[in-house]
RNA sequence: GCCGGGGUGGUGGAACUGGUAGACACGCAGGACUUAAAAUCCUGUGAGCCGAAACGCUCGUACGGGUUCGAUUCCCGUCCCCGGUACCA
């Protein structure tokens, strides 16, 4: 009896489902430990073989835990709202519920193929009313609370406007939009409720607000900054513009110092923590009022923030972004002109004109500010460098220590001013240092870095001309799509203000529509449902919420998913806690892993989750890459062309060269030569080259299966001539001709390029073809063996045989290949196989707690071809082997399991075995020795010498010597490696 | 530019805290079994040198230095690749 993996692996997939084997409850008996996955979003191209790396890590990892007595919820779902299904809706009319239903069932079959250990039970789909009802839920919390500086967490709204009442805007200190209102309590209960209601939507964690945003017209609806991928949105690639509009937002910028200092108490890896640092930006400066030059008492201050205020005696000049609400303010009438065509020109370019050119561009206003500490007046510009969106929108410019405002001064013509004796070379660049001690600097002079700072801020906020300030790079998330498949926002208007829906009319479903395009007046597709009006009276909000909104919270409805009355119960979460293990890819590092962080420290302070962060530990699989073929091919007009111009009759080129005809010679020579296309260009300008991606199922090492290429796609290649190695090929009127009739196989001249797998790049690997030829086991390790998990890899099957083997050599321990006859006997091991044993029982524990899965494939590996060296079929030890490897491969060692007389499904439940150090001592101490650093011979230590003595030197200095017959060496030095060092 | 990660045979990779670099696997070459193939098993396989062979020698972890008895590992400098991010004041 072979292994037959087709047989084994239906049989137990079947087993467990039909036995709920891994259906997890709550055991107050064992301690709980969480693995979670990233979950996916169910496209239609299916699974390919990148998507399960991450998972087939995870099911180990929830395997490994089971058996070392843990009790393990690892579940699986779907982010399942999001832009294809609706793209697709849009072309089709279908809902895109439906096709969401139809890639999930695809992904659950695909998944089921490798063998996972999911909770099937707790699937949840964030696109599911009885889910979204939740997302909706949280939203409604998050409209009804504030952040309150003085207590550090979110308080309930009621509490805000309590204080209000009490004592006015005074009493309160609250995150807030950036102008903090200010009124008395007398103001405050005089406000008619809408003018209550507006202000309370500055404090509110989510409100709409008029903000630039990143419009994708294409698309027909804004994104998120994690969502523009250099100027052109991840999804589709289509241009993205900034445009003004009102949008739903999340203050998530209430929690940038928690989510800054939260990342020191996590277990996740360092690159990713630094890039949400990044992305959160703590910069720590001041913030100080130039007054603007002018005969009014009352005139204008301009605020700036500055990391650098101890430049400020350096100021030669004032920006500001020419979206700035002062901006035609300022601008004197000689100006006006000059200006808004400069604002108009700003306006109209974007993000991509704004990366492709860095020239210095700027616009005089006219009017002049003045330096607060110097009372020098400087002039104020208008700049597209000064980003609107950060700080206060203005920036002094100080050209000797930024090179920015360097460029810009030297391009204007305005005076650069050295401020540290230290600086150098300032007519030719900025110096930023730090260094020295100031000069021209009025009340600074001769200070140092520290002292001035300090000093210009006190000088500042005793004249309340500005602050120490810390400013965030972090902005407040957009929250709205104007898209409908998304969760609808529990919002309705009243007097043009938000107000929610009741809590007992949770979940608010999406209506039906009769198309998922926006309405003719420009508004949202849900502006399409008819009579959709809350109450029968008010508009609802038509945007829906962005794609993060579900995938915020979503390992807490895993505890308890079937729940009506809660999100999870008190139980469930007081049991599971928070997510123990959390495993998926890198590029969420400043979307979903920062939205989540948010999502959860707002639920703790709430009192409703235990924990301030929701994963104790992180890992980040890397990407498996696709391999995608290119081959060279020939326009197909090329030849037509030359037919006309030299009015020669079409040749399909032979394997000798003809006139103006390709030989096999020639492309062979050229195919090794590396820049083939440009010398095929340069000895045949007529032809036209160009290069086309083929199908990767249809290649096996640069041979292309002609037969199979054509038949499955008719159409693409229909104008295509591929260059062949020996002769043409080319299709064409849907038959493929060859040159000659002995092409077969076809050689192409191909080359490949590592990518990202996607289906429409060609170069996607189905799980599902490899399972079928090597099974699920072969896969699960093989993909393990790869290399370490968190690297990036292109797939390639060039050692899956290894893999294959293995397993094969592995069930030959057990039975007979050809006879089927089992080979396991009840004799007891020898001290050999139990030390074959011990070590890799050892090696396996260690090596999955450090979470390196490759080499744990290798210890089995050598493991085997131990036990096959030395006959081993004692079933002492093969008993054990089974569950060692259990967690890597589960069918086979289910299989085998039963077969040495277990009880069927039972080895999930086993106990993983615990190693004997006895078995693993050494049997004799040989040590090479070197002297003075190169390896002479070994040295036999007598038996009995203790390790601590050898490492101590003292006996071994003695043994040397006498192995030396008699030379003293100055130094012996003994590692703990068996290594002897010898200084003579 | 800045931040982060990396560079080891023909290939994927191993070497965990500095200790005989190249485990394990693929590929390749040779052999056994077989009419043959598949499957399986055995041997060899970093480069070079000496030699009939054995023993042995030299070089070798991107490059150049350093620390150390000893460096793929630690430090300094350079080059290259990958990921993230960008007028963030």
């Amino acid at each position: 009896m072979e292994y037959n993996h087709r047989e084994i692996e239906k049989k137990w997939q079947q087993f467990w489902e039909n036995n709920q084997t891994y259906k997890t409850d709550i055991d107050h008996n064992k301690p709980k430990y969480y693995v979670l996955d990233m979950f996916p979003y169910p496209s239609g191209a299916g699974l390919h073989v990148g998507h399960p790396l991450g998972y087939i890590a995870s099911d180990i990892i929830s395997r490994y835990k089971r058996l070392k007595g843990f009790n393990v919820l690892h579940p699986m779902g779907f982010d399942s709202f999001g832009l294809p299904a609706e793209q697709y809706a849009i072309q089709t009319g279908q809902h895109p519920a439906i096709t969401t239903e139809q890639n999930i069932s695809t992904f659950i079959s695909q998944m089921k193929n490798i063998g996972f250990s999911y909770d099937w039970s707790r699937e949840v789909r964030t696109s599911d009313p009885n889910y979204y009802k939740w997302t909706q839920w949280i939203f409604m919390q998050l409209f009804n609370h504030y952040y309150d500086k003085d207590a550090d967490k979110a308080l309930p709204i009621n509490h805000l406007v309590a204080q209000f009442e009490k004592g006015g805007s005074a009493a309160v200190n609250a995150v807030c939009d950036e102008e903090t209102p200010e009124f008395t309590a007398e103001d405050w209960n005089a406000m008619s409720e809408k003018e209550q209601q507006i202000l309370l939507l500055k404090y509110r964690f989510t409100f709409p607000e008029e903000s630039y945003v990143n419009w994708c017209p294409g698309l027909g609806t804004v994104l998120s900054n994690d969502e523009v991928k250099d100027g052109v949105s991840e999804r589709g690639g289509f241009p993205v513009e900034r445009k003004l509009m009102k949008q739903w937002a999340m203050r998530i910028t209430a929690y940038a110092d928690r989510l800054l200092t939260g990342l020191d108490t996590i277990d996740w890896p360092e690159p990713l923590k630094e890039q949400q640092r990044n992305w959160i930006g703590k910069s720590v400066g001041a913030s100080v009022k130039f007054k603007v030059a002018s005969e009014n008492s009352d005139a204008l201050n301009i605020e700036v923030f500055t990391t650098r205020v101890d430049t400020i005696y350096g100021v030669s000049f004032m920006v500001l972004a020419p979206e700035h609400e002062w901006a035609l303010e300022l601008t004197t009438p000689e100006q006006k002109e000059a200006v808004e065509t400069y604002i108009k020109w700003a306006a109209s370019r974007s993000e991509v004109d704004r990366m492709a050119e860095k020239k210095v561009t700027g616009v005089f206003t006219g009017s002049y500010c003045i330096n607060p500490l110097s009372e020098e007046k400087v002039p104020i510009f208008l700049a597209d460098y000064v980003l609107a969106g950060y700080g206060t929108g203005a920036v002094m410019g100080v050209p000797s220590g930024d090179q920015r405002d360097w460029n810009f001064a030297t391009n204007f013509g305005l005076p650069i001013v050295p401020i540290l004796d230290s600086q150098k070379d300032i007519d030719q660049q900025a110096d930023n240092t730090k260094e020295g001690t100031y000069i021209n600097s009025g009340i600074i002079n001769g200070m140092t870095y520290k002292k001035a700072t300090d000093t210009l801020i006190g000088w500042l906020e005793e004249r309340k001309l500005g602050k120490g300030k810390v400013q965030y790079r972090l902005r407040n998330a957009v929250f709205s799509r104007q898209r409908y498949w998304g969760e609808p926002v529990p919002v309705y208007f009243k007097d043009d203000v938000p107000y929610l829906i009741d809590e007992s009319e949770l979940p608010l479903e999406l209506p039906k529509i009769d198309k998922y395009l926006p309405t003719e007046t420009g508004e949202p597709p849900l502006g399409r449902a008819e009579g959709w009006k809350y109450k029968n009276e008010y508009e609802y909000e038509l945007s829906t919420m962005p794609g993060w909104a579900g995938s915020s919270w979503y390992w807490y409805r895993y505890m308890d998913p079937q729940n009506n009355d809660a999100f999870a119960s008190k139980e469930a979460i007081d049991y599971w806690q928070r997510v123990d293990f959390y495993l998926g890819g890198s590029e969420h590092a400043t979307g979903h892993l920062l939205y989540s962080r948010f999502w959860n420290k707002f639920l703790k302070d709430l009192g409703l989750v235990p924990h301030e962060e929701f994963a104790a530990k992180l890992l980040n699989q890397g990407m498996i890459q696709g391999v995608t073929e290119f081959a060279y091919c020939l326009k197909r007009e090329s030849f037509i062309y030359k037919e006309q111009i030299e009015g020669k009759e079409l040749v399909i080129p032979t394997l000798h060269g003809n006139e103006g005809i390709i030989s096999a010679d020639e492309i062979e020579e050229l195919f090794f030569s590396g820049d083939m296309i440009e010398e095929l260009k340069s000895k045949y300008p007529s032809f036209e080259f160009y290069v086309q991606r083929l199908p990767i199922n249809h290649i096996t090492n640069n041979t292309v299966n002609v037969e199979s290429l054509i038949s499955k796609n008719p159409f693409r290649f229909k104008s295509s001539i591929f260059v062949v190695k020996n002769g043409w090929w080319y299709a064409g009127g849907g038959q493929p001709k060859f040159s000659n009739s002995i092409l077969e196989p076809a050689k192409f001249l191909t080359y490949s390029e590592v990518e990202k797998m996607s289906k429409s790049k060609l170069n996607v690997v189905n799980p599902d073809d490899i399972i079928e030829k090597y099974g699920a086991d072969t896969l699960r390790m093989y993909e393990m063996f790869l290399g370490p998990l968190t690297d990036a890899k292109p797939w390639n099957m060039n050692g899956i045989s290894g893999t294959f083997n293995f397993l094969r050599k592995f069930w030959r321990l057990f039975f007979e290949d050809q006879s089927g006859k089992q080979k396991w006997t009840d004799a007891e091991p020898t001290a050999e196989e139990l030390k074959v044993l011990h070590r890799t029982i050892k090696r396996v524990e260690e090596d999955i707690e450090r979470l390196s899965f490759n080499t744990v494939v290798s210890t089995f590996m050598i493991a085997v071809n131990d036990l096959s060296d030395l006959k081993c079929h004692k079933k002492a030890i093969l008993q054990d082997m089974l569950i060692l490897l259990a967690p890597y491969a589960p069918h086979i060692t289910e299989e085998l399991w039963v077969a040495l007389g277990n009880e069927a499904g039972t080895i999930s439940a086993a106990s993983f075995p615990v190693f004997n150090p006895k078995y693993l001592e050494e049997s004799a101490f040989e040590y090479p020795i070197q002297i003075n650093g190169k390896v002479r011979a070994n040295i036999p230590f007598p038996v009995d010498m203790s390790k601590e003595d050898i490492e101590q030197g003292v006996l071994a200095n003695e043994t040397v010597q006498k192995w030396l017959e008699g030379k003293a060496p100055k130094k012996v030095v003994v590692v703990p490696k068996r290594i002897v060092n010898v200084v003579l």
